[in-house]
DNA sequence: CATGTCAGTATCCTTTTTGTAACCGGTTAC
DNA sequence: GTAACCGGTTACAAAAAGGATACTGACATG
């Protein structure tokens, strides 16, 4: 990626706002994480375990249903029950991820590791 | 990146929100493009421009700046002017934001153009 | 000195996001 | 029926983000 044009600016802004937005929210990515590493989920489990208030978490997982991240499966059990979990889409997400844990993590050290070796505020 | 530990996604989860929260913001994503693709500004040119309100624009600046990707630097003019730009620091973005560019480009094609050939909401 | 430019802040206001708590309709257990 | 659990919504409150506008302090022009 060298220099881009200014049409080729705008639009790929466009993308990256998009991708942005899909998983920004204070939730969404804890979520994604929590099916990652446990699997499936009910949604009072949710409820509990992230203690996360119910008309969040119903928003937070539809956002992510409608972008197809995570799945919504109605249980026949007698009294019904819901399961969320990940969906194979959501491993595309995975180069994003990557990169964005990579960054941050070098981000990490080059703020905090350089700010002077004497000077320290940390909390 | 194959599965990760329990230990492993929290501070997986803790560097992908520290990236997310650096370049998140209705202005951020804007600004680092626009000196991107145009160069340097001065302060009144950024207001003007991108019809962005002093004080966003400030507490904007300063958090880009926190993070080293912006550099801040005071002209010896009269009327003093300030110009801000990217630093180099900020291509070490570059991974990241190519990423999110990918796939949103890939997810707007998912979902906007798949939704069905026959079964059709709309609204 | 009045007027204008510059960077940036202070004050106030609107919108968006997140949270709290009560509640609905359905089911099971007593 | 009463209580409990389920998924989820409604109505309301608090907090955060974003915005409009006036203003400060420095310097310059006339």
């Amino acid at each position: 990626m060298e220099h881009l044009s200014e049409k080729e600016c705008k639009s790929a802004g466009m993308a990256v706002r998009d991708t942005l937005e899909t998983i920004s929210g204070k939730w969404k990515l804890l979520l994604l994480l929590t099916f990652y590493k446990g699997g499936r989920r009910r949604f009072r489990e949710l409820v509990k375990e992230l203690n996360i208030s119910p008309r969040v978490l119903s928003k937070e997982l539809q956002e992510l249903e409608m972008h197809k991240l995570v799945s919504r499966t109605v249980c026949d059990t007698r009294p019904v029950t819901v399961e969320y979990d990940i969906t194979p889409y959501c491993k595309t997400l995975a180069p994003v991820i990557s990169a964005m844990k990579e960054w941050g993590e070098q981000h990490r050290a080059e703020i905090l590791g350089k700010k002077n070796t004497s000077e320290n505020g940390g909390e």
